[in-house]
DNA sequence: ATTTAAACTAGTCACTGTCAAGATAGTGTG
DNA sequence: CACACTATCTTGACAGTGACTAGTTTAAAT
């Protein structure tokens, strides 16, 4: 994927290490293409060569962005168990994961205009994160979203209350609430699962706030 | 609340206009302490001395951005029904109007981090939007969120859908899903209504997804 | 009328991204 | 092996940025 530079060894993908690098320890708002080209050990002008402009190199590392957040899904995936609901919050739970151990990438991939939009790996990748979402959603709903509207309010509210809670928790906004940072690792799941289950929730499971209920 | 300056007349309040019309029209990343000077035709200097620098501009348009939240939610409240679940959905429905209206402001008001999240008038509006929703999450579950997980945990969801929603929209991922660019107002407010109720949904409305189901 | 201080201007600084021109060094062809 | 070729990388320049300082204007206070 990666073609040999002559001079450096592999400048890419040492200039994309040293930009996730730099995004992570001073966030979006004060990334410096010229403090990349420092880390990496070269002159400014050097990355203009492997990735265009600024935008370009963002670019290229929001879809790494994407493709990490694909595997850390998969995880997810083969962990839960196999019926629909299960494995709806499985792409969940790797969505958020996802966010919290890349709170700086996480901002930029879906926040920033800073992107290439337009751009071919970035656009395939980032499409497979939402084809993940529609196949579940599907095998949950029985019905295509894109050919059934019911279909396509499960998955807006799905994809809405996950990356909602992702933008929370990034954006420190849901400390206060959660103690998230107190939690260990398996209450902070058990708690984020029991938010994001919150939607599309069978109506056979009791819920804690229903007072007498009429029959269905 | 706003001092009268001495030579422009109104210089406080011109620059908060002309920081939001540069903002709407190029977005943050974009944003120019001088573009704005010269929008309001000063000096590149002059804004200095209203708000120290641009981190103090853009907090105090984030805190007129709050109110304006604020009082969008007011009027759909007023508008809907009194019991807890409609007026949970009305605050959502007004910070989702909110958002569509003023997207650059929404993503400056959440997702960036030029902002001096101490100064006091800032803190104090965001926190009247987030005490809404305690209020209106409290009269659904008749407990108060931090006092009661179970309460908590509902309104983290309340939150996270209508904030990912929010965020979904102004970014432009839910104009494929959604085509809300083709619907009248009202087809647009049923169809997010739609969205955001698949949470806290009492469980003896029915759903369209539950096969059979088995009794409470 | 004179002082005082707020409001604003103008110039400077270090920094940014982008561009153009040049230097360097591996690759391929004779 | 020699030479041209070309991708890689460096250097210097440019306009634009936010912040700072010194100085100018002008309204208010005495």
């Amino acid at each position: 994927m990666t073609k040999k530079p002559y001079h450096h060894g592999d400048l890419a993908t040492a200039l994309l290490k040293a930009a996730e690098e730099e995004l992570s320890e001073n966030g979006i708002e004060k990334f410096s293409l010229r403090a990349v080209a420092k880390r990496a050990g070269v002159s400014h002008g050097a990355p203009a060569h492997h990735f265009g402009d600024a935008r370009g190199l963002l670019t290229a590392l929001t879809a790494k962005g994407y493709e990490r957040m694909l595997e850390i899904q998969a995880r997810h995936e083969a962990k839960a168990a196999s019926d629909p609901r299960s494995q709806l919050i499985a792409i969940g739970l790797g969505y958020i994961e996802f966010a919290m151990g890349n709170r700086e990438l996480f901002r930029l991939m879906f926040n920033s205009s800073m992107l290439n939009r337009e751009d071919e790996h970035y656009t395939k990748v980032s499409a497979s994160v939402f084809e993940k979402l529609v196949k579940q959603t599907e095998a949950q709903t029985k019905h295509h979203p894109f050919e059934n509207e019911d279909s396509m309010i499960e998955l807006m509210a799905s994809w809405s209350i996950v990356h909602g809670l992702a933008e929370l928790i990034v954006l420190g906004r849901a400390e206060a609430p959660l103690k998230l940072s107190e939690q260990s690792p398996e209450q902070r799941d058990e708690l984020i699962r029991a938010i994001i289950g919150q939607v599309n929730l069978p109506k056979n499971i009791a819920r804690p706030y229903d007072e007498a209920s009429s029959k269905a």
